[in-house]
DNA sequence: TAGGCCATCTGGTCCT
DNA sequence: AGGACCAGATGGCCTA
């Protein structure tokens, strides 16, 4: 059961301003629809929920069943479905959003190197994993490039093409240290970290794995 | 059983 | 106005 600030709060105040028969409510006492309550559409929606127990006994005996009561209520009605669709619409955009933010995430496991069979990464240890892994071969691009520095063809770009064709791409430009043109690569938390946090950005199931290890 | 991870709902804020 | 994004809350599931 999930206990959340009652969404009738706006509609009770769009009924009361627009309702002759409502609450008379001051101003200075917070609305009995401002307290907590079940969020199930049913109770949302029941005539027996805390809420529209309040508002139906405040309303004013007389004018309760009158043509214009009856058609504000009609109306607050229609505000409710209204903003009942409304978040329903925006419930949807949002696990929809959280799908495609999963399925980047599935993405981004697979071009990571392969781990155990069951050894499926959290999301923080993915992110975490992703840019030790970036910062390890942007490494080796610099090592690489390092070693073979005189060569007319970045040793880097053959080494990358070679172990990472599908990265390639992204590593096509020039990474020699002269260059400026891939500083976006140069991920700092790793490279300029201490022994800690470099344990902080290792997975606790990869600390073993063969690349993890070769850092 | 406590803690971690996750999916979902929700309301607020920002942007188009 | 409506959608995207975000963070907090909540409950379910799993594991040590």
């Amino acid at each position: 059961m999930v206990l959340l600030k009652c969404e009738y709060r706006d509609e009770v105040s769009e009924l009361t301003s627009v309702s002759p028969c409502s609450v008379s409510s001051s101003s200075s006492h917070p609305s009995p629809a401002m307290q907590t309550c079940s969020s199930d559409d049913e109770q949302l929606h029941s005539p027996t929920s805390p809420t529209l127990t309040h508002l139906q006994q405040g309303r004013d005996q007389g004018e309760e069943n009158s043509p214009r009561c009856r058609r504000s209520r009609a109306r607050g009605d229609t505000v409710l479905k209204i903003k009942k669709t409304r978040r329903v619409k925006a419930n949807n955009r949002e696990r929809n959003r959280m799908h495609h933010l999963n399925y980047a995430l599935d993405s981004l496991r697979e071009v990571l190197p392969s781990l155990p069979e069951d050894a499926k990464l959290t999301k923080i240890e993915t992110l975490r994993f992703a840019h030790n892994y970036i910062w390890a071969l942007s490494e080796t691009l610099r090592l690489a490039d390092q070693l073979h520095g005189s060569t007319s063809t970045p040793a880097a770009a053959i080494l990358v093409q070679d172990s990472y064709p599908s990265l390639s791409p992204s590593w096509s430009c020039s990474s020699s240290p002269s260059s400026n043109s891939c500083d976006s690569f140069s991920p700092t938390s790793p490279a300029s970290s201490t022994s800690d946090s470099i344990e902080y950005w290792q997975p606790s199931e990869l600390r073993l794995n063969p690349f993890m290890s070769a850092l």
